[in-house]
DNA sequence: TAGATTGTTAATCGATTAACAATC
DNA sequence: TAGATTGTTAATCGATTAACAATC
């Protein structure tokens, strides 16, 4: 149908998106069927402007003096994020990390759904995480083919982190989602996104250790 | 002692910390007395001109033809990291995310110490979780002030957020580390980092439905 | 019309990369 | 000396902010 359709949407843009739509699909349950830039920004303590870029850079163009089409922002919004065809996704470590991501339901309004989680600790296989049973990784293979599935996200302890991944690939994962602290290594051809949370301890850390000092 | 201690060093550069420790470290393990830049870029994918420029913003001036102090390079970035005096944690909520955290043991590697975890849900508190008994919010002020307690990681549902983070800072808490996908609005006093899982799940889904079309 | 709001173009800012000089 | 390596200065790139024109 459409042509050109995520041109150029940096990635600046995209991670802003779980930002902008709550906010706006407030705005659609409240009824409103046009929003301003001025009115997002401030919710969010963003500057004006960069919403108007934001949105723009969506493909979508406002009305002078109505603003814009709240409907078609988040529709605009959900296609991005690939929400049309909700993602489905395989917990790989059913441990503490993977049990909270499993139950957090939060990821549902993004698209995502854990449907699988796998692990290989005897001890952890046949309990129940989140509704779903953990199942050894024997079976990640063939169920990843079988089900079509995705995406792998990975929370396995570091030096499983690997050969998990490596297994996965294997399997035909399209995407890897690694919470552990591992870099990895993946074909280009597999997708990579890492939470990086020592990055994000050192920063606090370091602000930390600024304003105890003085 | 030394006087203009952490100048201007980026947060980019301070992201990148946890990247080299391990890797300096090793280096230091295998009893190098230097290093080089081309050789940490190498380990770790990264173009050697950054690193120098890392370094150097750390204010370590190298030896050409033998590259860097791994030492000092090592003691920099650990005062940086505020490691010299340990940083003690408290968890608040007590549920799968936070009782993941308290049990990862990878924090201490960068100064943190998690000291304490905290929850309202009556079925939680007095159980153990990663080595300690989880305590009602209700002695959460107290301690804060009794042990000097810097952190808060703050770890329950969205709802709570805001209630706990309040607490959290009326009890004298230095920094809130926030897993929760709820904005705060702290005094500007109180040190916030955010771990934004959903703006990384908004990356890997565009990267996905992007490659899923074609 | 007047004014709120979008949209565009230029300026700024910070981080990274490139080119090359300095040094041990 | 020669060559590996640091360090500095300039170029590039991308994101954000500022200024202002266009429009409904």
């Amino acid at each position: 149908m459409e042509t050109f359709e995520l041109e150029s949407i940096s990635y600046s843009t995209i991670r802003r998106i779980p930002l902008y739509m709550p906010v706006i699909r407030q705005a659609a349950t409240e009824g409103q069927k046009m929003v301003s830039s001025a009115k997002i920004a401030e919710m969010l303590h963003l500057d004006p402007v960069l919403v108007r870029k934001d949105i723009a850079s969506l493909g979508i163009t406002g009305q002078a003096r109505n603003g814009f089409d709240v409907l078609e922002i988040l529709g605009r919004m959900e296609k991005i994020l690939g929400m049309a065809n909700t993602n489905t996704a395989f917990v790989i470590g059913a441990g503490n990390l993977g049990s909270a991501l499993a139950n957090y339901g939060g990821f549902a309004e993004y698209g995502l759904q854990i449907v699988g989680i796998f692990d290989t600790n005897p001890g952890k296989i046949g309990k129940e995480v989140a509704g779903l049973t953990v199942l050894p990784m024997d079976k990640f293979e063939h169920l990843v083919q079988r089900m079509h599935i995705p995406i792998a996200i990975l929370t396995v302890p570091a030096a499983a982190a690997k050969t998990c991944a490596d297994m996965a690939v294997q399997a035909g994962i399209r995407a890897v989602w690694n919470f552990t602290p591992t870099k990895l290594n993946l074909p280009p051809s597999v997708i990579l996104e890492r939470v990086d949370l020592a990055a994000s301890l050192a920063v606090l850390s370091s602000k930390l250790a600024s304003v105890l000092k003085s």
